[in-house]
DNA sequence: AAAACGGGGCT
DNA sequence: AGCCCAGTTTT
């Protein structure tokens, strides 16, 4: 049997439609691509609609500022997609008037385009036979080849690689590579695949051998983190608050938040009563401190949960750089920041 | 080779 | 609580 031809028969009956699926526009499959990165078709489509909606081509999304991007990435989370998005955009507008580069090869060296984009891109805008290997193919492949190699690892990512690229259809590669993965999304999914619809159940490897849940195999990620967030909500004299921007590496480089007090442990009203007296920007002022949430929100990150609160700090003192209440909500914020400013009235 | 990097949805 | 998602970059 040609796997191929039976995957191109199922993605034909089968697929979704989908808004990047109406061209081969590079801007556009660019576009759809970095925000589906680790991220559900579902959660994606609206952010897709905005980005074109506000920048309709790469000069528009280049000419804004890094500020704008962010907010309208916000809630989307790894937010080094929409910087190095902005970055690539300025780089295309700029230096290739506009023009994006038409190789996997030369798509690689852009900012944010990794294997898997350069691949997508190369085949779906330029029909190059360059194979995508994301989650839906791992798990496709490992299970009807029965390939046990971890494939979150280096040998696992070559093998999967070299696989998916003896496998595609030279002759079709656009349609090849978002066949597998839409196999994988919606047929061969995760959890509780029905494989008696499937047309490759008679001769995939996991659905004879009562395996489909061990595939793929992975190596098991390090348990989250605890870290413990404090952030002061200043209330000051004329409606102001104050925000700071998140400089340096780590998470949420660029992003607004109130000004943060990371503890070592789960703070209760006395305890943090002490270490706020310390705090510079608190001093030399008068201020008056209350809890907003006495049970820690706890916002999951795939490697650290933040057990965090806000406090609120009312003072008549005037600090230094603070902005008006009423324009929070123009700042790109993470969605734990986000959250409390919609929940909290000022 | 391993770690860092969000947030939402599902079981 | 654990796993998954149209992965990439940094260490």
């Amino acid at each position: 049997m040609n796997f191929s031809k039976t995957l191109k028969t199922w993605y034909s009956v089968n697929k979704r439609d989908l808004p990047w699926r109406q061209t081969t526009n590079p801007y556009h499959i660019w576009l759809s691509e970095i925000i589906l990165q680790q991220t559900q078709v579902k959660q994606g489509m609206p952010y897709y609609e905005a980005f074109l909606a506000e920048f309709p081509s790469v000069f528009h999304l280049a000419k804004a500022s890094e500020n704008d991007v962010l907010k309208l990435w916000q809630g989307l989370g790894y937010y080094s997609r929409a910087r190095n998005l902005h970055a690539t955009a300025k780089y295309v507008a700029n230096e290739l008037q506009g023009v994006f580069p038409n190789t996997y090869k030369e798509l690689l060296k852009l900012k944010g385009i990794g294997d898997y984009t350069a691949s997508a891109i190369a085949s779906i805008c330029f029909n190059e036979a360059a194979a995508v290997v994301d989650g839906n193919v791992y798990r496709v492949l490992s299970r009807y080849f029965g390939i046990d190699t971890a494939i979150n690892s280096t040998k696992g990512n070559k093998e999967f690689k070299l696989l998916a690229q003896e496998l595609i259809d030279k002759n079709d590669p656009a349609i090849f590579n978002q066949a597998i993965m839409e196999f994988g999304a919606t047929q061969c999914k995760p959890q509780s695949p029905d494989c008696s619809l499937c047309p490759f159940n008679a001769s995939c490897f996991a659905f004879n051998n009562n395996k489909v849940a061990s595939f793929p195999l992975k190596i098991k990620a390090a348990k989250a983190k605890k870290k413990y967030f404090n952030f002061l909500v200043i209330e000051s004299k004329n409606e102001q608050t104050l925000l700071e921007k998140r400089e340096g590496k780590g998470i949420w480089e660029n992003l607004y938040q109130f000004p943060l007090v990371e503890t070592n442990k789960d703070m209760d009203f006395d305890d943090f009563n002490e270490i706020v007296k310390n705090v510079d920007l608190l001093k030399n002022i008068d201020y008056h401190l209350s809890l907003f949430n006495s049970e820690a929100i706890v916002h999951k990150l795939s490697h650290q949960h933040l057990y965090s609160k806000f406090w609120i700090v009312k003072t008549d003192a005037s600090l230094p750089n603070t902005i008006a209440i009423e324009t929070v909500k123009e700042y790109p914020v993470p969605i734990l920041i986000g959250n409390f400013i919609e929940s909290f009235y000022f």
